[in-house]
DNA sequence: TGGCGAACTGGAACGTGTTCCTATTTTAGA
DNA sequence: TCTAAAATAGGAACACGTTCCAGTTCGCCA
């Protein structure tokens, strides 16, 4: 447990050999959340990341070979925190149901109080291209053991196939009304009953 | 006089006076398609889209303000289409789930016929903001609508509150699978899978 | 038919992601 | 410690989406 591939394509904290190094790369993940916090997407300006990183273009570049391998690795670092959260105070509910929606809506909340950074990570997230797959199949796989987590507290030796299936069905439907709402087409509320009523329909005990 | 824009940004079909008129916006959207299935979504230079629709560069932004819009228009006017054959000939099968699995492959099975062209639309649908929202809802519409339709293909007037939120559930896994199929991330079997397995989770009769 | 405003053309110009190059600094190995 | 290789700085240059402008053409109507 705990062995992460690093990625081909943009340079994982372990590929990182020396202290400078982790700083760099952590003052660059830095500057992208205080600047998507600022002004979302548009507003993570490579240029701008790279001055208030305090590194040159050519260096960011070296770390995160594009805008969108870097805001989806800070995607990553956040979500991991999320995770964390998650892992160490877990939501309480009776139901699989009701314990699942609970985590959602938590994420979902937290992602709310930052629009803008929301909206910065959840575009690249939604762009990405085959190129950060690597990347992205890590969030994936953080939301899905989120979710089976939230639905089988006791333990992972009980998941089953369709365990699985349905964690990820309600991560798509996540993912879709996420991006529903960043990009202004729904409101929270909305976002809120989408997931509620995808998860009443998977998982009714 | 100004303008006038029906409920989009893009100028609709409707608002264009003049035959000429409809046959530029025709012309766009047709080299749009061309050049979408040739080389992608970088492929749809806004440059290049004016060339071969012979417009100038600034007329083309008249009829479309961004190249999102111009992207989305053009999977509109796609999305029509197959859904005029649908409409014509519905898919057949003994339960819902069976009819809703059969439309959404044969639509499926479409779009991977013309992986570049798919790819184009499905990252602009995605990428899309809220100053597209008329044309993403228009689609949203048809979708839904497709997918109601394969579950009660008798009439409309049986459809439930629940019938509707699962087809909206369908729609989004469907699109964060087509998401990662375009993107590279899966396979063309892994997406049909996926939607298979969450049409049986929400549609067991 | 003449004139007027809207639409169109052709192209320059700007911003931002990305690439590339040279000089300098840091790191690792002998 | 010295040296070669790797990493970084600093910045020019390029590509493409987008904006803007001056001149021309089109369509309508008095």
């Amino acid at each position: 447990m705990g062995v992460r591939v690093s990625s081909a394509n943009s340079l994982a904290v372990e590929d990182l050999g020396s202290a400078a190094q982790r700083d760099r790369r952590k003052r660059i993940l830095d500057a992208t959340i205080t600047l998507a916090s600022q002004g979302g997407f548009d507003a993570v300006q490579m240029r701008a990341v790279a001055e208030q990183a305090d590194v040159a273009l050519g260096t960011l570049y070296r770390y995160f070979p594009s805008k969108i391998h870097l805001l989806v690795s800070a995607l990553q670092r956040e979500f991991e925190r999320t995770e964390a959260i998650m892992r160490e105070r877990p939501s309480e509910g009776d139901t699989a149901a009701e314990r699942v929606i609970n985590s959602l809506k938590r994420t979902t909340r937290g992602m709310q109080s930052d629009p803008q950074l929301t909206e910065a990570l959840t575009r690249a997230f939604m762009f990405a291209d085959g190129s950060v797959a690597a990347e992205i199949h890590q969030v994936g796989m953080l939301l899905t053991s989120m979710l089976t987590k939230a639905m089988h507290p006791e333990g992972h030796d009980k998941l089953t196939e369709e365990d699985v299936a349905i964690a990820r069905v309600i991560g798509d439907v996540w993912l879709s009304a996420l991006v529903g709402w960043v990009t202004g087409r729904t409101t929270a509320a909305e976002t809120g009953q989408q997931i509620e009523v995808a998860v009443k329909l998977l998982l009714r005990d």
